[in-house]
DNA sequence: GGCCGCCAAATTGTCGACAGTTTTTGTCCC
DNA sequence: GGGACAAAAACTGTCGACAATTTGGCGGCC
């Protein structure tokens, strides 16, 4: 398998660090098991990778452990790796945490809204409006909670967001192994929720920013079904 | 679903891993950097620690990662590494997100309170009664909330709060190397709010356990001085 | 005195190797 | 067929080494 080309991460906030074999791994290892073809509970071993992507253990060691940071793999006592598997009481907790979090994202994203991040959030909305996928959609919904995270400035939530994210990504992913389509009023609430969470943005009503966005999420929990 | 017999260690990890060079040296470094051996903007490089350890750099590296993910340290673009220099920004985001994880595993905790849970906490109000040093009721006070956040049984809650704690604890260590004494009052108050909160989350109410304890761990924001 | 380029030292990223364990396999016996 | 047991394979933790960069210091030049 070639190495993901990674195109460079969308959020100008984080550091761009320099490009290497480490994070390669990383990214390509991410994308494995988000999609699905490193299923959850298998092992996942050093030499294995280390052999496919013909690197030495080093780089992989230390992918693994980002990924460990990321909730997607798991080590046990003795240090053996595998991808994580997510009960219907983890992805409660995942939600819950998810819950606070952002709500919490919110009401300072409230505080300090920029134009440059209004035009992300449209630019966002209408490529949601335009998507066809219920992948697409998906990924977008995240990158979108994902840049009201960001617009909080607040690094230490934006970390603990991070630590969370690409288990709902690998979520989202098993949900979409199962069914196919996409519900179109599902899709037509999503933007009109997003709609709405802009414009209260906007406002600066950081309590009603925070009530919204606890109620479009978990709402947005409710919508999906989490029970595994 | 197994949760811990708090019989054992008070500050359980969720798995108890082999000890290994790289944790020993990650428990080294975390202890001289809180401690303020190392201050804050110094240089961390892998080849001094690993001669001053006598090991070779890959525990160390893995330890830096530990010490990262801690927000201990933080790496450049190039990857050099340094002691995290804390701003009164940085203490406010901590401590806002703090507000976030506690308050809610206050509610989570409220809802599933044992016994034994409520004998460590006590346990926990005796030591500090007696506590001399405002750096033993900063510690015991520290333990506290951990205690309070690992009783919510929410294993994402309390990976957020580890990845800030061990910053809370660099910054009240330089609050402490200010000051000298410990205020009477503030460690009475401390107490009372204390035994308060195990009140209420002995009685179960989830909305009042929430509520008091934003509060309370707000106001204690307050009464110290996050300007640096 | 201050700025610039150059050389030496220091540092990171990566590699291959080895010892100690743990897991798996294969075998023999009941 | 199932279980106990031993050999074999696989894996992790750690080490020392090397190349590529980066940093720091030094002398020269304006």
């Amino acid at each position: 398998m070639s190495l993901v080309p990674s195109s460079k991460r969308s959020s100008s906030r984080s550091v761009a660090r320099r490009q290497t074999l480490a994070l390669s791994i990383t990214e390509a290892l991410r994308q494995e098991i988000v999609s699905g073809v490193r299923s959850p509970g298998s092992k996942v071993s050093e030499p294995s990778i280390a052999g496919s992507q013909n690197v030495s253990r080093a780089p992989v060691r230390e992918a693994l452990r980002q990924l460990e940071r990321e909730g997607l793999v798991v080590f046990d006592a003795v240090g053996r790796c595998r991808v994580v598997e997510l009960t219907s009481d983890d992805v409660e907790d995942i939600c819950g945490l998810r819950v606070s979090l952002e709500s919490t994202a919110a009401s300072h994203a409230a505080a300090r809204f920029s134009d440059a991040t209004q035009r992300v959030l449209h630019d966002n909305l209408e490529q949601m409006e335009s998507a066809t996928t219920l992948d697409e959609v998906s990924m977008l919904d995240l990158a979108f909670h994902g840049e009201v995270m960001e617009a909080s400035g607040r690094r230490r939530l934006i970390a603990a967001w991070r630590a969370i994210e690409p288990q709902l990504r690998l979520w989202l992913g098993t949900l979409q192994r199962r069914r196919e389509a996409i519900s179109a009023d599902v899709l037509a609430s999503t933007v009109a929720a997003h709609r709405q969470l802009i414009e209260v943005l906007a406002s600066g009503d950081r309590t009603r920013a925070r009530e919204f966005a606890a109620f479009h999420v978990a709402s947005w929990v409710d919508g999906n079904d989490t029970t595994m």
